[in-house]
RNA sequence: GGGCCGUUAGCUCAAUUGGCAGAGCAAGCGACUCUUAAUCGCUAGGUUGUAGGUUCGAUUCCUACACGGCCCA
């Protein structure tokens, strides 16, 4: 691609200095819509043939056929799309001659009375034309036909790099790409009202943390210069809601960005939106109760607001539960907990499992776990009581000390929530971080230091607290059944051009 | 990290064994007062991802690199 303009690059330029030489400014200030697209065509009675009513509309020209003296196009705005029919002895001589300088691309204002045509639809006879806009880019719109009822595109851009990088450019020309982006905010906004309700606050914690915790993984690392001291980008919500619910903020939640330091593949992005709620006096199974009802509530505001064409999960509360231990015995066939390495080793290296030489005992029965277990459930599936040392920030499990209070949702292999009964008894919780600073200290980098602040909010007082996480862009691509993440974030990373 | 595939006009794609780089759409000019992948005529549009190599000659074969896709880890 070179800075050069190409011969449509240099056309467009010359219809803008005509557009200006005729007194029409190309780049305007303001239109005052009367409807959008949608609402006017809605508007016009079925049945009817005479005038309707005089509508004001703005938005992209997406097509563009002239005949003569007439001519008909297409424009959508936010809502959707209307045709235009311009004629020159309704328009006069000089605003039909400016129409000659218009492109697809760009954005117009038009005022008219709605019509029907012989063809049967809805357009706008346009009386008045404004330039909004001028696109001096061709955008790549690729012609449209219906067959059988259904949309085919011709040279659709399909290019998925270009999509990604340009991603205003995959909105302007994929309405169905601007749908898919508005379910996904319509979902968000059906989980802040399901919170909302239950008398939650949303709060904002930092991003910039000086310590990092309440996850394992990679951090990213930055440097605050006044301060001169670094600070990292947070991988949790975690520590810091706790802290809240220490402060007497009994139901709180934070939907914010994480960053986690790591490769990108088609589920992983280094920055996601992630959601976590917290609850004084609940335990896990209370919270098991309101993330199915959330994920109920969020999968309806995706298949309203996706239409009658997606295919939502249906989704039925109670999930099924499954716990951690005898599963994963089941699937080895012997007590993971009393097998010998060297068995687990076998069964891991059997299973597929990566480096299975350098892997600790309880990373080992971890990997198992997701190998034998985890990628296999479809339904919607709460896995629950998982081992301690997998889990340091929940409380042990009431009856076996082995495990935790901790579940996380699995459905369609993946993992969609991870939750716990929050460990609130400060002693326990010093002794779980010790062992992790322990790990860190001997090498595994995902293991986190001991946060002394977080240990000393928990001295006061942490109710009991049960807390739930939610990747939400992994959960959106659930319900839309979307299989890479690059597809529901907007602006997802990339690597220079 | 490994394997395979891809990168050609603004977009979607061709190009025979290594032999003049093509089409449709988009664009420009012209015709057309109900079109909708509008139609018809004419015209223009290319550093074939980048850098090397082999060859009389490379979009094509080789090497490296960049970016992307799929699969595996």
């Amino acid at each position: 691609m070179t800075d050069d303009l190409n011969f449509v690059q240099k056309a467009r330029r010359e219809k803008l200095d005509a557009l200006a030489a005729s007194g029409t400014p190309p780049f305007a200030y303001r239109f005052d819509c009367s409807h959008h697209a949608a609402d006017a065509v809605a508007l016009y009675p079925e049945g009817e043939e005479r005038d309707g009513e005089i509508v004001r509309l703005a938005g992209r020209l997406v097509s563009w056929r002239s005949a003569g003296k007439t001519a008909f196009a297409h424009l959508t705005d936010s809502s959707g799309r209307i045709q235009l029919y311009f004629r020159r002895d309704v328009l006069g001589e000089d605003v039909f001659a400016m129409t000659k300088h218009f492109d697809l691309g760009d954005v117009i204002g038009i005022e008219g009375p709605l019509f029907r045509t012989r063809t049967g639809e809805v357009t706008v006879r346009v009386t008045r034309v404004e330039m909004l806009a001028k696109s001096l880019r061709p955008l790549p719109f690729g012609k449209e036909e219906v067959v059988d009822g259904k949309l085919i595109r011709h040279s659709d851009l399909v290019d998925t790099e270009q999509r990604s990088r340009q991603r205003y450019v995959d909105l302007a020309v994929h309405p169905e790409v601007r749908e898919l982006f508005r379910s996904r905010s319509r979902m968000i906004t059906a989980i802040r009202a399901y919170l909302d309700g239950l008398e939650y606050l949303e709060v904002e914690t930092p991003t910039l943390q000086p310590q990092y915790g309440g996850a394992y993984a990679r951090p990213f690392l930055t440097h605050h210069n006044t301060l001169d001291m670094p600070l990292y980008l947070r991988i949790a919500d975690e520590l810091y809601l706790k802290r809240l619910i220490v402060g007497g903020f009994d139901r709180v939640y934070e939907i914010g960005h994480d960053f986690r330091n790591e490769g990108i593949d088609r589920t992983h992005n280094p920055e996601f939106t992630m959601l976590e709620f917290y609850e004084a006096y609940a335990d896990y199974f209370v919270m098991m109760e309101r993330v199915e009802q959330l994920i109920v509530r969020a999968a309806s505001a995706v298949r309203e607001s996706l239409g009658g064409e997606a295919k939502v999960p249906e989704l039925t509360p109670p999930f099924r539960r499954m716990e951690w231990l005898p599963s994963l015995n089941a699937a080895l066939g012997g007590d993971a907990f009393e097998m010998a390495d060297e068995s687990l080793r076998n069964a891991a290296r059997r299973a597929g499992v990566a480096q299975v030489e350098s892997l600790s005992r309880v990373k080992l029965l971890d990997e198992l776990f997701q190998a034998l277990v985890e990628s296999r459930i479809e339904e919607p599936t709460f896995v629950v009581d998982y081992p301690v040392e997998l889990s340091p920030l929940a409380k042990p499990k009431r009856g076996d000390a082995r495990l935790t209070e901790r579940f996380e949702l699995f459905a369609s292999g993946r993992e969609l929530a991870n939750a716990f009964s929050e460990l609130n008894d400060p002693i326990d919780q010093r002794r779980r971080l010790e062992a992790q600073a322990r790990l860190r200290a001997s090498g595994d980098e995902e293991a986190v230091e001991v946060d002394e602040d977080y240990l000393r909010a928990l001295e006061y007082g942490l109710p009991p607290t049960g807390g739930v996480g939610i990747g939400i862009d992994r959960l959106f691509m659930y319900l839309t059944n979307v299989s890479n993440i690059r597809d529901v974030i907007l602006f997802p990373t990339l690597r220079p051009e």
